[in-house]
DNA sequence: GGTCATGTGGGCGGACTGTACAGCTCACGA
DNA sequence: TCGTGAGCTGTACAGTCCGCCCACATGACC
């Protein structure tokens, strides 16, 4: 676990605002020398705080409008199983143990309702998943975001940036 | 919304395990030229399937190493003023609107047990939610991920790119 | 005081981008 | 059957950026 410093935040907001912008634009924006950018990338990358980079899609306008999550339980221990059971399905979008009633929480994307329904029979036929409940997205609420949080903790200043003033 | 062919979802993969290559290695990766790469890029861009370009950022990396899903119940017609007081705290990372006995779904993470703890309560205390269950996330069964989704539709061949071929 | 890590500013060659243009080929409609 | 237009290819050129150097400055730490 690392811990960003302003300029490390402000590096990520700013990356997702000017996707296209290399180290030199980076550089510019943030009052820094380029080679400061390019280091504290380099390090973001490599401390695994940065782990890829997009491109997000909107599956929406891919075609894939519904959007669902569904809450499994499961038989004791089946856990990998499910799993792979969900990794073997497209439609999964990402999948979690959590604590509660139910064991997994996964979120799913189909094409229609009845593409939807198909899925979710699927799942429920394979065995190992018990019961299942399952909600509709009717829409979004508040878009997917990290810089809030990110920004919410007090940041030291960078140890040593001198051209770096907020 | 676009329909994408068999090029187009080959390159949104291609763009998601290449992050920092540029149209010219990707149209090298794809067989196809320089231009065709930058256009259908642009395209893609335009119709709003490619919303961002991260960066990805692991926020365990980061320091919030405990996720929670929230669902929320709220007061009849209170979805407004919860969107605000959701998009207002920075802890909330999305939040959706769904069907079933509770009205909205949102995922919430936090540097610790504790700190979850105090954003629930504010949350809780803010009035405009009636009751609230939440889940901890225990371990990510299936990492987020859309190219699967994307593969899944049989897709047309490019209707012109004598280069690509498979 | 010395050392280390980090940031700054600069320079260099190679590589890439943005843009333009001509030519090819297929789909479509007159 | 024959244009027409859209899409892809290949090429070219100028501008820009990247990766990699270097010397130097500045705090933190020993």
């Amino acid at each position: 676990m690392t811990d960003l410093d302003a300029l490390d935040v402000d590096l990520l907001a700013a990356l997702r605002e000017h996707p296209r912008a290399g180290a030199l634009e980076l550089s510019r924006l943030l009052q820094v020398a380029r080679g400061t950018v390019q280091a504290r990338v380099d390090r973001l990358e490599r401390e695994g705080v940065i782990t890829g980079y997009g491109p997000d899609v909107d599956l929406a306008a891919a075609g894939f409008g519904v959007h669902a999550f569904v809450t499994l339980e499961i038989a004791q221990g089946a856990l990998d199983a499910v799993a792979d059971e969900l990794a073997a399905h497209p439609a999964v979008l990402e999948a979690y143990a959590t604590t509660g009633a139910s064991d997994v929480l996964c979120r799913l994307a189909a094409s229609s309702h009845e593409d939807l329904q198909r899925t979710l029979l699927e799942l429920n036929r394979s065995g190992v998943v018990a019961r299942s409940t399952s909600v509709v997205v009717l829409s979004e609420v508040v878009a997917p975001r990290t810089t809030p949080l990110l920004r919410s903790l007090p940041r030291e200043a960078p140890r040593r940036a001198p051209a770096y003033r907020d």
